[in-house]
DNA sequence: GCGCAACCTTGTCAGGTGACAAAGTTGTCC
DNA sequence: GGACAACTTTGTCACCTGACAAGGTTGCGC
């Protein structure tokens, strides 16, 4: 095997472990696995990150990094206020659900987080990324539109994220490999739309 | 060991599995520590369901049973429409979050059932039962106030229930041992109350 | 009381896991 | 070119996993 500096070999393990365990899952994410999949002795895992749930730490965090830029990429061109949270909710559907599973992996980890104080910790810190992200750019929008919100940024973006979360968990849960999206889903999602901009506007959300 | 039938047996193990992983999750949940927790033959739960995934299959489907029994029960005295909703939703939060972690274990096996096809059938007859609770129970509702829903009561309940899984996901998620829920979390249950009996009424749902 | 089916236990298999020690290899600096 | 540190590999340990076979035990029906 040619000789790496470990700080190279750092995000080529994380980088086969995030494309293993988007494959085939958490569990599937064995260090011998891992090592595997980038063509490398199993001890070289722990000579790099010393111990598995190190690895781990890793990948979650790369994984946050990833889906923060993803949301950063998707703001909107222009339109209404309201148009342009729906292309904004829109796009981040599209790219929680597409087919690169990484929604799946998310969600796998925020399960084993909620045993593992190690993890929990990065996942909160995710989470409020997350939280903080949205708030700023809900702002940055009503700005645009010379909007004053309703209340809080931050009140908003979490009703808006908790009920983006529960809409994603719910289409994981119901999706049936090959088939469409379930209609009701996406039809809540643009509920959620509504209730989220009645909520920046003050003003009833009819959908 | 005393002879006891299996359509005894069944239960019994069943109840272990639940408390084993209830306390230490599902990954605690092998063959041998479940039979363990019963004072049991490792080879008795293989008698007696034959394989692993059978006994989890059964274990989910108590834990369903045990889910949808606890929302019938809230069903709430007295006071108005949207009073009662309300109660209705936080005597669901209390019980959803208590201490005894169902919460935890139920979005665990979800995460199992995303990559499990066999799982998810099950988790996928959780949710439509859900969901078919929850529109009959907010029809009975509104029905008692002789109110007309101002969209179909499934379509409201989707929003419900989506946001309220949302919201159970960031309390977990957040929730460091010994500490208050985040008082961001319950403000956000109030508003998504309001925007539930918003779409009830299909007026404004002003907080 | 005898037989048979249902149930229980012991023992074991094959495979996978994280972790590490020891020894080999590479490359860089003097 | 020699020394030394960084990296890699092989080999192995102790442990846990699901699954099952063989044989012992219980209790019900006759």
């Amino acid at each position: 095997m040619a000789h790496v500096p470990a700080s190279e070999r750092r995000p080529q393990l994380v980088q086969a472990a995030l494309d293993l365990m988007t494959r085939e899952g958490v569990a599937a994410g064995s260090t011998r696995a891992i090592a595997a999949e980038l063509g490398v002795a199993q001890a070289t895992v722990h000579y790099t990150f010393g111990t598995k749930k190190d690895l781990y730490r890793a990948v979650v965090e790369q994984l946050t990094a990833e889906f923060i830029g993803h949301v950063r990429a998707s703001y909107p061109g222009d339109g209404s206020f309201g148009e342009q949270v729906g292309t904004l909710v829109h796009a981040l559907w599209e790219s929680s659900t597409g087919e690169d599973g990484r929604c799946v992996l998310l969600s796998e980890f925020a399960a084993l987080a909620m045993r593992d104080p190690d993890l929990q910790e990065i996942m909160r810190a995710l989470q409020h990324g997350i939280e903080g992200t949205a708030a700023e750019m809900l702002t940055a929008l009503a700005d645009a539109h010379g909007l004053q919100l309703a209340m809080p940024a931050r009140e908003i973006a979490v009703h808006f994220l908790t009920g983006f979360d529960g809409l994603t968990d719910r289409y994981l849960a119901l999706r049936a490999p090959g088939e469409q999206p379930d209609p009701d889903t996406l039809r809540a999602l643009d509920l959620l739309v509504a209730t989220t901009v009645g909520l920046c506007l003050g003003a009833p959300a009819r959908p």
